[in-house]
DNA sequence: TACTAGATCGGCT
DNA sequence: GCCGATCTAGTAG
Protein backbone atom coordinates (compact mmCIF):
# COMPACT_ATOMS: atom_id res chain seq x y z
CA UNK A 1 0.00 0.00 0.00
CA UNK A 2 2.48 2.79 -1.16
CA UNK A 3 -0.53 5.66 -1.06
CA UNK A 4 -0.64 4.50 2.62
CA UNK A 5 3.60 4.90 2.73
CA UNK A 6 3.63 7.80 1.43
CA UNK A 7 1.22 9.72 3.52
CA UNK A 8 2.51 8.89 6.69
CA UNK A 9 3.41 11.78 8.95
CA UNK A 10 7.39 12.32 9.62
CA UNK A 11 9.23 12.22 12.52
CA UNK A 12 9.33 16.04 12.52
CA UNK A 13 5.34 16.07 13.14
CA UNK A 14 6.19 14.95 16.16
CA UNK A 15 8.94 17.04 17.90
CA UNK A 16 6.83 20.21 17.94
CA UNK A 17 5.11 22.17 20.99
CA UNK A 18 2.87 19.53 22.78
CA UNK A 19 -0.23 21.99 22.22
CA UNK A 20 0.67 22.45 18.50
CA UNK A 21 0.47 18.85 17.91
CA UNK A 22 -2.65 17.76 19.75
CA UNK A 23 -4.58 20.53 17.15
CA UNK A 24 -2.63 19.22 14.41
CA UNK A 25 -3.41 15.82 15.55
CA UNK A 26 -6.86 16.58 14.96
CA UNK A 27 -8.35 15.06 11.45
CA UNK A 28 -5.41 12.99 11.34
CA UNK A 29 -6.17 9.29 10.24
CA UNK A 30 -4.82 6.57 12.75
CA UNK A 31 -4.16 2.87 11.38
CA UNK A 32 -3.41 -0.27 13.42
CA UNK A 33 -2.81 -3.04 10.86
CA UNK A 34 -3.92 -6.18 12.92
CA UNK A 35 -4.01 -9.44 11.78
CA UNK A 36 -3.22 -8.42 8.30
CA UNK A 37 -6.90 -6.28 8.43
CA UNK A 38 -6.99 -2.72 8.27
CA UNK A 39 -7.83 -0.23 11.23
CA UNK A 40 -8.21 2.64 10.77
CA UNK A 41 -9.84 6.23 12.06
CA UNK A 42 -10.01 10.16 11.94
CA UNK A 43 -8.83 11.34 15.24
CA UNK A 44 -11.43 14.08 16.70
CA UNK A 45 -10.64 14.62 20.08
CA UNK A 46 -7.26 14.97 21.85
CA UNK A 47 -5.97 16.01 25.33
CA UNK A 48 -2.41 17.93 25.78
CA UNK A 49 -0.22 16.45 28.77
CA UNK A 50 2.57 18.44 29.38
CA UNK A 51 5.38 17.38 31.56
CA UNK A 52 7.10 20.15 33.30
CA UNK A 53 4.31 22.43 34.66
CA UNK A 54 1.50 19.94 33.89
CA UNK A 55 0.15 18.12 37.18
CA UNK A 56 -2.28 16.48 35.85
CA UNK A 57 0.26 14.54 33.38
CA UNK A 58 1.84 11.28 34.29
CA UNK A 59 5.18 12.70 33.87
CA UNK A 60 4.71 15.53 36.38
CA UNK A 61 7.30 14.95 38.90
CA UNK A 62 10.01 12.80 37.00
CA UNK A 63 10.95 10.07 35.17
CA UNK A 64 9.39 6.27 36.40
CA UNK A 65 8.91 2.74 35.18
CA UNK A 66 5.22 3.61 34.04
CA UNK A 67 6.30 6.57 32.17
CA UNK A 68 9.20 6.72 30.86
CA UNK A 69 8.10 6.58 27.24
CA UNK A 70 6.55 9.59 27.85
CA UNK A 71 10.11 11.10 27.98
CA UNK A 72 11.16 9.28 24.97
CA UNK A 73 11.60 11.51 21.77
CA UNK A 74 8.36 11.91 19.96
CA UNK A 75 6.59 9.77 17.88
CA UNK A 76 5.64 6.87 19.93
CA UNK A 77 3.26 5.27 21.45
CA UNK A 78 2.35 5.48 25.35
CA UNK A 79 -0.26 3.04 26.45
CA UNK A 80 -0.84 2.83 30.18
CA UNK A 81 -3.77 1.06 32.70
CA UNK A 82 -6.16 3.10 33.91
CA UNK A 83 -8.42 1.88 36.78
CA UNK A 84 -7.10 -1.41 36.41
CA UNK A 85 -9.11 -2.43 33.94
CA UNK A 86 -8.77 -0.02 30.72
CA UNK A 87 -6.49 1.10 28.56
CA UNK A 88 -5.52 4.54 27.55
CA UNK A 89 -3.09 5.26 24.18
CA UNK A 90 -1.37 9.06 23.91
CA UNK A 91 0.98 10.14 21.41
CA UNK A 92 4.51 10.77 22.57
CA UNK A 93 5.11 14.54 21.56
CA UNK A 94 8.37 17.09 21.44
CA UNK A 95 12.23 16.00 21.99
CA UNK A 96 13.50 13.40 24.52
CA UNK A 97 13.24 13.94 28.02
CA UNK A 98 10.52 16.63 27.95
CA UNK A 99 7.47 14.06 28.90
CA UNK A 100 5.03 15.55 26.88
CA UNK A 101 2.29 13.90 25.11
CA UNK A 102 -1.32 13.56 23.71
CA UNK A 103 -3.78 11.80 24.57
CA UNK A 104 -6.57 10.18 22.21
CA UNK A 105 -10.42 10.57 23.23
CA UNK A 106 -11.81 10.05 20.44
CA UNK A 107 -11.92 9.00 16.79
CA UNK A 108 -14.37 8.37 14.46
CA UNK A 109 -14.06 4.95 12.45
CA UNK A 110 -13.62 4.99 8.84
CA UNK A 111 -11.87 1.35 8.49
CA UNK A 112 -12.19 -2.49 9.97
CA UNK A 113 -15.45 -0.96 11.18
CA UNK A 114 -16.84 -4.91 11.81
CA UNK A 115 -13.42 -5.68 13.41
CA UNK A 116 -14.33 -3.06 16.06
CA UNK A 117 -17.18 -3.96 17.00
CA UNK A 118 -15.89 -7.85 17.62
CA UNK A 119 -12.89 -5.82 19.70
CA UNK A 120 -15.78 -4.11 21.84
CA UNK A 121 -17.97 -6.54 22.54
CA UNK A 122 -16.01 -9.17 24.45
CA UNK A 123 -15.91 -6.58 27.58
CA UNK A 124 -19.52 -5.35 26.83
CA UNK A 125 -22.46 -7.59 27.69
CA UNK A 126 -24.94 -5.61 25.48
CA UNK A 127 -23.52 -5.96 21.70
CA UNK A 128 -26.66 -3.17 20.24
CA UNK A 129 -23.75 -0.78 20.51
CA UNK A 130 -24.14 2.01 17.69
CA UNK A 131 -21.34 3.04 15.27
CA UNK A 132 -21.46 6.06 17.21
CA UNK A 133 -20.31 4.80 20.77
CA UNK A 134 -17.82 2.30 19.22
CA UNK A 135 -14.84 4.59 19.59
CA UNK A 136 -16.15 8.07 21.44
CA UNK A 137 -13.87 7.70 24.32
CA UNK A 138 -9.83 7.38 25.34
CA UNK A 139 -10.80 3.25 26.45
CA UNK A 140 -13.23 2.99 23.91
CA UNK A 141 -10.38 3.40 21.38
CA UNK A 142 -8.62 0.54 22.41
CA UNK A 143 -10.65 -1.50 23.11
CA UNK A 144 -12.06 -1.06 19.56
CA UNK A 145 -8.39 -0.60 17.63
CA UNK A 146 -6.84 -3.89 19.96
CA UNK A 147 -4.39 -1.37 21.56
CA UNK A 148 -3.08 -2.77 25.04
CA UNK A 149 0.01 -2.58 27.22
CA UNK A 150 2.00 -4.94 24.06
CA UNK A 151 2.18 -1.20 22.16
CA UNK A 152 3.44 1.33 24.70
CA UNK A 153 6.61 2.38 23.28
CA UNK A 154 6.18 1.27 19.87
CA UNK A 155 7.43 3.77 17.17
CA UNK A 156 4.61 5.49 15.08
CA UNK A 157 7.31 5.20 12.16
CA UNK A 158 7.14 1.30 11.97
CA UNK A 159 4.48 -0.39 10.13
CA UNK A 160 2.42 -1.72 12.68
CA UNK A 161 0.69 1.40 14.05
CA UNK A 162 0.89 4.38 12.65
CA UNK A 163 -0.66 8.09 11.64
CA UNK A 164 -1.53 9.69 8.19
CA UNK A 165 -1.39 12.88 7.01
CA UNK A 166 -4.77 14.28 6.37
CA UNK A 167 -5.89 17.90 5.74
CA UNK A 168 -5.97 20.29 8.48
CA UNK A 169 -9.24 21.47 10.75
CA UNK A 170 -9.83 25.16 10.35
CA UNK A 171 -9.14 26.75 13.45
CA UNK A 172 -12.89 27.75 14.04
CA UNK A 173 -13.72 24.45 13.90
CA UNK A 174 -11.71 23.53 16.98
CA UNK A 175 -13.01 23.83 20.24
CA UNK A 176 -11.00 24.40 23.28
CA UNK A 177 -11.79 23.35 26.73
CA UNK A 178 -11.04 21.55 29.58
CA UNK A 179 -9.84 18.04 29.95
CA UNK A 180 -12.15 15.60 31.65
CA UNK A 181 -11.46 12.97 34.28
CA UNK A 182 -8.39 14.88 36.07
CA UNK A 183 -8.66 16.54 39.54
CA UNK A 184 -5.15 18.80 39.21
CA UNK A 185 -4.53 21.79 36.74
CA UNK A 186 -8.33 21.62 36.15
CA UNK A 187 -8.14 25.05 34.72
CA UNK A 188 -5.87 24.38 31.48
CA UNK A 189 -8.15 24.45 28.33
CA UNK A 190 -5.47 22.03 26.39
CA UNK A 191 -8.67 19.41 25.02
CA UNK A 192 -9.53 19.88 22.03
CA UNK A 193 -12.00 18.20 19.47
CA UNK A 194 -13.71 18.60 16.07
CA UNK A 195 -17.09 20.76 16.91
CA UNK A 196 -20.45 19.17 15.33
CA UNK A 197 -18.53 16.23 15.41
CA UNK A 198 -20.66 13.40 16.37
CA UNK A 199 -18.06 11.02 17.66
CA UNK A 200 -16.79 13.36 20.14
CA UNK A 201 -17.14 12.08 23.75
CA UNK A 202 -19.31 14.67 24.87
CA UNK A 203 -19.88 18.29 24.34
C1' DT B 1 -32.42 11.77 31.67
C1' DA B 2 -29.30 11.82 35.97
C1' DC B 3 -26.88 10.09 39.30
C1' DT B 4 -24.33 6.16 41.51
C1' DA B 5 -21.72 2.11 42.33
C1' DG B 6 -18.80 -1.51 40.87
C1' DA B 7 -15.13 -3.52 38.36
C1' DT B 8 -9.92 -4.30 39.51
C1' DC B 9 -4.75 -3.22 38.70
C1' DG B 10 -0.37 -0.92 39.52
C1' DG B 11 2.09 3.20 40.80
C1' DC B 12 3.16 6.11 44.32
C1' DT B 13 2.90 8.82 49.22
C1' DG C 1 -3.24 1.69 51.71
C1' DC C 2 -5.14 4.95 48.39
C1' DC C 3 -6.62 6.68 44.24
C1' DG C 4 -6.71 7.24 39.22
C1' DA C 5 -6.41 10.99 31.91
C1' DT C 6 -12.94 5.20 32.39
C1' DC C 7 -17.04 2.69 31.14
C1' DT C 8 -21.17 0.18 31.95
C1' DA C 9 -25.35 -1.25 34.19
C1' DG C 10 -28.56 -0.33 37.52
C1' DT C 11 -31.92 2.48 39.94
C1' DA C 12 -34.73 6.41 40.75
C1' DG C 13 -37.54 10.13 39.13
Amino acid sequence: MPAIVENKLSTDFYLRNVITVAKDLLSKIIVHIHNNKVLSAKIVEVEAYQGETDEASHSYGGISERNKVMFDTGGKLYVYLIYGIYFCANVVTGNAGQGDAVLIRAVEPIDGIDLMFNNRKRKTRKNNLSKQQLTNGPAKFCEAFNIGKEHNGLSLNGNKIFLLNNKPVEGKKIAATTRIGISKSKELKWRFYIKDNIFVSRK
